[in-house]
Formats: structure tokens, C-alpha cells, sequence
DNA sequence: GACACGTGGCC
DNA sequence: TGGCCAAGTGT
């Protein structure tokens, strides 16, 4: 692709973004790093409409990570409710004592750094450098691959897992620009958020369809190896998720008979305790009662 | 690279 | 209705 197509592409999404975006509480210029960190983590494989609430509670809760840090762990999991993926609210309380412990209770800004701490993978780390701080970096999440593999490569979807292709083509068309960079970034992924969705985009609102390789190819449907579905009912997960629930409910350790009521298979319901306690989500004290960790 | 890991909304 | 999907990470 011409260089000045990539750049009409560059501005086109840009302007787009500044008209369209939607007004998220951790995109406020008076939002600070810690802010963006914590809404980074919460919107892992989780809706914003639902991390929202939970992340102003958050917020004033623990202003910064030496707040968090100087809480209980078992409290970060009681206050993540029903946001799913409970163990990323103990990665976040780790995270937050190694920033209190280690970086003078400062988010650091080298995505090298940030993807040294607990929960925090490549994705995190470069989106909390680039919306915290500016720095030019290649964020590359679900929305920016598909959106990608539809512009500039003309497939339906991107591949199940991120490819080194798809990295080198987010590499590639980073804009030059530090100020673009940052925008850029923010705006493909708002792009995939809104318009350009794995199921039914918008065409019809896509500020750049006419450089779009799939729309040209005919928007053939996805052709690639099948994602394979999550199942839910009778799972561990369900199990483990039943469990840590009625310990987030319970304002206090509960007894096992109480855990014993959430789940009639015995035997998977003691291998999920185990390995919620293994996992550190939940604490035994030792006189058949349970709790969440102190 | 495959797999485990929560939860709820949508069509 | 139920499979699909949502700002992934760690093992």
C-alpha cells in the first residue's frame, strides 16, 4: 500500500476518533496512570459497560497503589463482584505493592517495566505506556487485529491468537508521528469497539471502507481455523466461580458445610476449592472454615 | 501452542 | 436457545 494511502487511512481514522469517540471515565485528561492501569486490567476479556462502576469504586477507594497494597488481598477480590477472572484482582493488589515497593508508588512508563508486574502481558503494558504517558508503542488487542486483518489484509477475522505477522503489521503502520502514535492506537481500538465488530460491523459508519481490503474483496466470510467454544455449565469454572461468590457475599470466614451447599458433586466441588486455595483466591483457617485471603 | 481461567449480554 | 464474544495472562 502507497505511503499516502497509509497516511489518508491515518487521518481518516484519527479525525473519526476525535468525533466518535466514546466518552470513557479513564480517557479524562485529569485520569492518572494508576487509573488507566486498573481500567487496562479490569477490560481484560470483560465488556467497559461493566467494568465502568467497578473501576470508580475502585478508584476512590484506593487512589493510588500504596492505598491498594495497604488493603487485604481478600478485599481487592470482594470489591472486583462479578467482573469474572477473579485472580487478576490479586495479580492487581501484587502489581500495586511492587509499584508501592519498587517504584516509589509511580505507574512506571517503560512497557518493560510494566510487564514485569503480576498481570500485566504485552497488551497491558503497552496500552498503559501509550494511554498514560504517550509513548509510541504498537498496542495490538482483539480490535486492533481485526481490524487490521479486515483493512489491510482482507480477511474476516484475525487468526485465534496473535501472530507475529499481526505484530509486524501493527509495527508497520504505527504512525511515525509520537502525538498520531498515540492517537492512533486509541483510535483503531475504538474503531473495533464500535464499528468495525467481529459479528455485524457498521460499514456504513467506517470512516475508511473505501481502503478497506475485505470490503474490496467482497467481505468473504471467515475461512480460517475454528475458534473453539468455551463451555460453562458444569465446569470448574462455574464451580470456582459459585465458590468465590458465596465467600464475597458472606461479609466473614464460612464454614465448609456453608461452601458444601453451593455445588452437589463433592468431589469437583473439593478439587475447585483446593485449587482456588491453591491459586491463592481463597484461604483455609485451619478449623474447617474458609475465607477470603487476608 | 494449547489450555485454564468468570461472567453476562446479544442475536 | 445457545454459541459467540468481550481492551488477555500465565503456565
Amino acid at each position: 500500500m502507497p505511503d499516502n494511502e497509509i497516511a489518508s487511512i491515518h487521518r481518516r481514522i484519527i479525525e473519526w476518533y476525535e468525533r466518535e469517540q466514546r466518552p470513557l471515565p479513564w480517557r479524562t485528561p485529569d485520569c492518572t496512570a494508576w487509573g488507566v492501569l486498573l481500567s487496562e486490567v479490569m477490560a481484560q476479556q470483560t465488556p467497559v459497560a461493566r467494568v465502568a462502576p467497578i473501576w470508580a469504586e475502585w478508584l476512590d477507594r484506593w487512589p493510588t497503589p500504596a492505598d491498594l497494597a495497604a488493603a487485604a488481598p481478600g478485599e481487592a477480590v470482594r470489591h472486583w463482584g462479578r467482573l469474572g477472572y477473579p485472580r487478576r484482582a490479586l495479580r492487581l493488589h501484587a502489581a500495586a505493592t511492587a509499584i508501592a515497593n519498587d517504584h516509589d508508588n509511580v505507574v512506571p512508563s517503560d512497557p518493560v517495566q510494566l510487564q514485569a508486574l503480576p498481570g500485566i502481558g504485552s497488551y497491558t503494558a503497552a496500552a498503559v505506556a501509550a494511554f498514560a504517558y504517550g509513548v509510541r508503542t504498537v498496542v495490538v488487542d482483539t480490535n486492533v487485529r481485526r481490524v487490521e486483518a479486515r483493512l489491510f489484509t482482507g480477511d474476516a477475522l484475525a487468526a485465534p491468537s496473535l501472530t507475529a505477522a499481526e505484530s509486524r503489521l501493527a509495527a508497520t503502520v504505527l504512525p511515525d508521528d509520537d502525538t498520531d502514535a498515540a492517537t492512533w492506537n486509541v483510535a483503531v481500538m475504538e474503531l473495533g469497539a464500535v464499528v468495525c465488530t467481529a459479528t455485524n460491523p457498521d460499514c456504513g459508519a467506517c470512516p475508511v471502507l473505501d481502503s478497506c481490503a475485505w470490503q474490496r474483496a467482497g467481505a468473504p466470510a471467515y475461512d480460517g481455523p475454528a475458534r473453539k467454544s468455551q463451555k460453562w455449565a458444569g465446569t470448574d469454572r462455574q464451580v470456582r466461580g459459585k465458590l468465590l461468590q458465596a465467600l464475597r457475599d458472606a461479609h466473614g470466614p464460612l464454614p465448609r458445610a456453608q461452601l458444601d451447599l453451593v455445588w452437589s458433586d463433592a468431589a469437583q466441588r473439593d478439587r475447585c476449592l483446593a485449587g482456588l486455595i491453591e491459586d491463592g483466591l481463597v484461604e483455609p483457617l485451619g478449623d474447617e472454615r474458609y475465607a477470603l485471603p487476608s
